[in-house]
DNA sequence: GTTCTTGTTCCAATATTTGAAACTTGGTTT
DNA sequence: AAACCAAGTTTCAAATATTGGAACAAGAAC
């Protein structure tokens, strides 16, 4: 599927495990595995000592390790994206009292990378790490609608334009001339297409070269937030897009530059260190 | 190091990204890869495709891909302890007013899978996620104390020793004669072994066959909470346990029996559909 | 224009992966 | 108790992927 040799094809078979939402056993797993009884055993073997899956003796059965919840921490904190992007999200659902979503795209897919719930307590991994359709939802519009044209391609074709409500935009002709609306105005709406009672406005992230980092978005339920209140904070979710934006741009620059700028000063410069 | 194949040498090199706390560069990557140029431009090419890196070529740096952040996602939803214990950590964190960790042991280190801060809002994935020794801290000690002689040897002699305060216990001896007492009370202490000011009551999750799952601790200031005052919750505490243990037993056997049961009825079982 | 430094591609030698089949294990039926 | 069966594990020669030295671009620095 993956193609990448041996660690694509490991990676295949955590993915499988992942689709199962629970514990599962190795003839199960056998059942739907492209690959021969032994070859597959040995993965799960390899992938087991990684610490990429849990093997649990009493009941046979494999699941996700937790070495996954370490490196995602590491992916997390060490993203130029949202650990920069969280006093502002603070700040904003502060000011603004609505739920608020940080989103980056992954694979044709929206992935939110973090959140604010005004009201109730913020959910843990329940909500960072979880994915959308990007097609039909605020931030995954706003994100694709800014894509470089061959990347946009690629991802509406990878699109399953599902019709989750009736305002879903269903079909890809559709969505390009949504995308286009979207670029000229700045900013996306949700209007219940994915979720019904659901409505939401969204901005991308941009880079100063004009790069999609991410999405950022604010949700309502039709009962209590319309379309004009959600216009009304356009501004302000602007700006905190381009904030968390330059602040990305100007984090992730000394990382490369710390050694060059100190090295343009001495002329000779030595690696390591 | 890992040795497990071509899997295994993969995951050092993402490690090794991991490792450095930022984007990182190819030719900063080179000089401590025990891989020559070309292998490890191949490794990283492919963790590139799988999305398990990611590579900005703005700064041609590579860092960790948010695909791990979705695994991550799966393994944190999928695992038998921390969606189980969620409610009880809330309502735990609720009636005590006192921060709550839940943690499992993962490479002989402890990782905080979930927290409840009553003060101040959840923290993401900067708290779940997050690593720290086992030695010396309160859920590391009670995990480490019921685990099974091989086991407790093999992760003991991982330990760093690291005397982090001056309560800390910094040796194997100190440590092995602490965790007999930890058994015998059925709770760990922290006394300002890890941090000057912060001391801490633990006790492990343990299933009804004597397995650690993990383990639940409650963390206090010397300047706010009193020993006295975190003994009077060990009730509370071990109650809320024994009570995510059993929950996530009882959770846990349905994915292997439920086909299992319907599979017994009918005496001749094919394979597939 | 030349010289670095950094990143990328080639390709034959080499080591790893592959998978059919044989084997072991633990439980169930006759 | 023996035979049976399903599930999991190991074996080994053939097929395939990985390896890494060295040659090759592409920029930046001199």
């Amino acid at each position: 599927m993956s193609g990448d040799g041996t660690v694509g094809k490991a990676m295949d078979v955590l993915d499988q495990v992942a689709a199962f939402g629970r514990p599962v056993r190795f003839a199960t797993l056998l059942e739907d595995s492209p690959f021969p009884k032994a070859t597959l055993y040995r993965f799960l073997q390899t992938l087991t000592n990684q610490r990429l899956l849990a093997y649990d003796p009493d009941h046979q059965t494999y699941s996700l390790g937790v070495r996954l919840v370490r490196l995602a921490h590491a992916a997390w904190n060490q993203s130029s994206l949202a650990p920069i992007a969280r006093p502002h999200l603070d700040a904003l659902s502060r000011r603004i009292g609505l739920t608020v979503h940080l989103a980056q795209l992954d694979h044709g897919q929206v992935l939110y990378v973090d959140k604010r719930n005004a009201t109730q307590p913020v959910e843990m991994f329940s909500d960072a790490g979880k994915i959308g359709p990007a097609y039909c939802t605020g931030v995954g519009k706003a994100m694709l609608a800014f894509l470089p044209e061959a990347e946009q391609r690629q991802m509406l074709a990878q699109q399953s334009y599902h019709r989750f409500t009736e305002h879903t935009l269903a079909d890809p002709a559709s969505l390009r001339a949504e995308l286009a609306r979207i670029v000229a105005r700045g900013h996306a709406y949700d209007r219940e297409e994915h979720e019904p009672g659901i409505i939401c406005i969204a901005v991308p992230i941009l880079s100063s070269r004009g790069h999609v980092l991410g999405g950022l978005s604010i949700t309502g339920s039709t009962r209590t937030t319309g379309f004009d209140q959600l216009d009304a904070l356009v501004p302000d979710l602007g700006a905190t897009a381009q904030a968390i934006a330059a602040e990305a741009e100007a984090w992730r620059a000394p990382a490369y530059l710390a050694q060059k700028d100190g090295a343009l000063g001495q002329s000779n410069r030595k690696t390591g260190t």
